[in-house]
DNA sequence: TTTCGCTTTCCTGGTT
DNA sequence: AAACCAGGAAAGCGAA
């Protein structure tokens, strides 16, 4: 502050300064900015907007969405006008895929498998993600013919709780949210799963990229001239007829518009083993054998498949992985980065089958619900109810999605918290779970009042609509009259306090705890389902015994604790394999299963947090949890929560405070034990703290408030497991420090000068290793 | 099964 | 007065 004084009440001397110039420089600014962004989105932080998709909803940045796609941009530059976070429901596009461009977007690069490709740059194009849309030429004119097209047939679905937020976006002409209502017959999915099947045999990896691209490419100029003449002609299925006149069977998908379709991981799994099972071989071109059932299903689950590669991932022979990376793309309009190259196969092929393994877990969570449905029993092996519900106003279209389409609404939190509820609260004769139960109160038929939907065409879809219990109804899991969840963004970005009710306290307290593998509970008490609810609300104590809010900090009056109480951010559950800072194994043991040792790639795209890693002990090579100040030197180490939510006040003494202590707490608390709970409070982390005050791992620093210094114990912890290369000189010990230092008869190097390097090198059981990390605060001044 | 280290909760009292 | 710290007491958990 004093600087900015003297320069503006005293020119003359800042033109003296001027004449010796320094240039400061942080050489790792690029990358940590880049790194540091992505951290910031999966600890949901400072996010001011929010994509939902497959029942998930991912907090992000408008400002780095923008960058990345100019339909983002356009998107947000529209919603800011509403005051409220965005939602973007991206309808069409797979987890994986939204997930992956995500950490395109923010990273510059994202590893796939092969057979993902498509399906990636599909939902690219239509996100209109720089960087992967190389051809511009193509882009630019797939985007005139939308544009031509969409004036009278891209159905404007832009809808909203606000009814002025609708009449704004309506007025606005909100054409980049569009919704083609088109649909591909089965039989094209399954010649077009061909040719991309040959040319993946045929062509290399390059060139099986290029194929894939220009394929998807001609697929999608098919269905922008499919819906230009239905523009100009009221008979549009003549023109999707000859879209695919040569597969189309009548006769076996004559049924298609009747059919309830929904999107689902799990469904479209289905479709694909079906289309597997039926499609013929290479040399064959036999018409598939349908029993009525499986007709039904397929006419059903092909309906909502995104894309003929989607029979390709069953098909396909070919899972290598492969990176995409940008270098001059969507997100060096903020910041250049330098991206490194990918890793090695083997590295890849790792992940690849971690994420295998977790799909097959997810699979079989899923499978498990799906026995435990009977609706969905009825779904699949039954004829769906071939007529649009109903009576309830309460309902919309799903849409069946070539292009991906999208819904926004500027009510975040409220939809967020309809989407993040689980599947079977839906309503009875809702047949189909939707991965997008959104509030009916805030979506509304296209058709206002409620008209059942009318069959067009077998080729157009009229997705049926469905039931969703209103909000503020008793048959809502969570009252939200009284506890509206809020967004998962940070406190800053949300200051609403919520409160948390005693039925959805009780829900969170079911959620396993971090450490333990969820052993198989029934369905009434565990949902199979992957517990949407405690990573992603956001709660107080609603007993008022939360003594730490709105608590300016003494020392640092900049730093304000809001009464929220923020969950653990949910660790990523997407891969991140080039950038992930944790990559190696914490421990490594040969001992049972119960004691393998974790990886903490795994452990944060699992949602555990990675800090929490296993430490080999002396005896018998056990392994245990860290201790609370281990987690804080792990914490303290590591770029994602130095300094969001500790820091080092004196490193060279270490000292550091605790930047965000309910947090820290929190996270702390949530591990194995009976007390991982919802919520640890710092009061009671503190005192865990302070019994260590006896052990020496952590000495008081009186009269500061969440500051805290490393005992002799620790220093001793760290030189023992720090590599005598990194130990550079002596700490000033304290009066008690060196009594113990004499009597354990050698000095104590101070380790907590090196802790900046250990990432570099070390591959501790105290610290994580850490690949080199940009983002390790190693600034330097040039 | 017991012991022990550690964590967590609750509490009182003191300091800022 | 509120927020925070220090520390005692007790219970619980998990590893040894």
């Amino acid at each position: 502050m004093k600087g900015y004084v003297t320069k503006e009440e005293n020119p003359q001397k800042h033109v003296m300064m001027a004449d010796k110039q320094y240039q400061l420089r942080w050489n790792t600014h690029t990358s940590s900015f880049v790194n540091l962004l992505d951290q910031f989105r999966t600890q949901e932080l400072y996010c001011d907007a929010s994509l939902a998709c497959c029942g998930r909803v991912y907090p992000v940045h408008q400002v780095v969405l923008s960058a990345c796609s100019e339909f983002f941009s356009n998107v947000f530059t529209q919603a800011s006008a509403s005051q409220q976070q965005p939602l973007v429901v991206v309808q069409g596009a797979g987890r994986d895929e939204v997930e992956c461009l995500l950490e395109f977007m923010y990273t510059g690069q994202v590893t796939i498998s092969r057979v993902h490709l498509p399906a990636l740059l599909r939902v690219a194009s239509s996100l209109q993600v720089k960087g992967l849309l190389e051809a511009q030429g193509l882009q630019q004119k797939m985007k005139d013919q939308q544009l031509e097209a969409g004036v009278k047939d891209i159905q404007f679905i832009a809808k909203g709780i606000d009814t002025q937020f609708e009449t704004e976006v309506q007025s606005r002409q909100f054409q980049a949210i569009c919704q083609l209502n088109v649909r591909v017959s089965p039989g094209q999915l399954e010649t077009e799963a061909k040719i991309g099947q040959r040319e993946e045999a045929e062509c290399d990896m390059v060139k099986d990229e290029v194929t894939s691209w220009n394929t998807e490419c001609e697929r999608n100029e098919r269905l922008v001239e499919a819906v230009s003449g239905f523009a100009k002609n009221t008979r549009p299925e003549r023109h999707l007829s000859r879209m695919a006149p040569k597969t189309y069977d009548s006769n076996s998908y004559d049924v298609v518009q009747d059919i309830v379709p929904y999107e689902s991981r799990r469904h479209e799994t289905e479709t694909c083993d079906t289309l597997s099972s039926i499609m013929p071989s290479h040399d064959g071109d036999t018409q598939p054998r349908l029993s009525p059932a499986t007709n039904q299903r397929l006419s059903c689950t092909a309906s909502n498949l995104k894309s003929p590669y989607s029979a390709q991932r069953v098909k396909s022979p070919c899972s290598s992985p492969i990176t995409l990376t940008t270098h001059h793309g969507p997100f060096h309009s903020l910041c250049e980065t330098k991206e490194e190259p990918p890793d090695d196969w083997v590295k890849q092929e790792e992940e690849e089958e971690e994420e295998e393994e977790e799909e097959e877990e997810r699979m079989e969570e899923e499978s498990s619900w799906l026995q435990q449905s009977d609706d969905m029993k009825t779904l699949l092996g039954h004829a769906p109810p071939t007529s649009a519900p109903s009576s309830s106003p309460h309902t919309f279209s799903t849409p069946v999605i070539t292009p991906a389409s999208f819904i926004i609404t500027p009510n975040t939190s409220q939809l967020r918290r309809e989407l993040l509820k689980p599947l079977p609260n839906l309503s009875p004769d809702l047949t189909c779970p939707t991965p997008f139960p959104l509030p009916s109160s805030s979506i509304s038929h296209h058709t206002s009042p409620y008209s059942p939907p009318q069959p067009v065409s077998p080729h157009l879809h009229f997705s049926p609509s469905y039931h969703y219990s209103p909000l503020h109804t008793s048959s809502s899991p969570y009252p939200h009259s009284v506890s509206p969840r809020s967004s998962p963004s940070s406190p800053r970005s949300l200051p609403h306090p919520v409160i948390t009710s005693a039925v959805e306290r009780a829900y969170t307290k079911q959620i396993p705890p971090l450490m333990k593998i969820p052993s198989p509970s029934p369905p009434d008490v565990m949902p199979t389902q992957e517990p949407p609810i405690p990573q992603t609300t956001q709660f107080i104590n609603d007993d008022s015994t939360y003594p730490y809010s709105m608590t300016k900090e003494r020392s640092h009056p900049s730093i304000i604790h809001t009464r929220l109480f923020v969950p653990p951010p949910p660790f990523p559950p997407h891969p991140r394999p080039t950038s992930q800072p944790f990559t190696q194994t914490v421990v490594h043991s040969s001992e049972s299963n119960n004691d393998a040792p974790l990886n903490l790639s795994r452990e944060r795209r699992r949602g555990r947090d990675p800090f929490l890693g296993k430490i080999a002990t002396k005896r018998k090579r056990r392994l245990r949890g860290p201790k609370c100040w281990e987690y804080l030197a792990r914490l303290l180490n590591d770029p994602t929560t130095n300094p969001f939510l500790v820091r080092w006040e004196n490193r060279s003494n270490g000292v550091f405070r605790l930047v965000e202590p309910a947090i820290v707490a929190q996270r702390w608390g949530r591990r194995a034990g009976k007390h991982a709970n919802e919520a640890l409070t710092y009061e009671n982390f503190a005192r865990g703290l302070r019994y260590h005050y006896a052990t020496g791992a952590l000495q008081p620093v009186s009269e500061r408030s969440f500051v805290y210094r490393f005992g002799p114990k620790a220093l001793k912890s760290l030189q023992e497991n720090t590599p005598p290369a990194l130990i550079l000189d002596r700490a000033p010990l304290s009066s008690q420090q060196q009594q113990e230092t004499h009597s354990s008869s050698h000095s104590l190097p101070t380790v907590l000068t090196s802790m900046s390097s250990l990432p570099t090198t070390v591959s501790s059981t105290f610290y994580p290793p850490m690949t080199p990390s940009p983002a390790s605060h190693s600034q330097s001044v040039t």
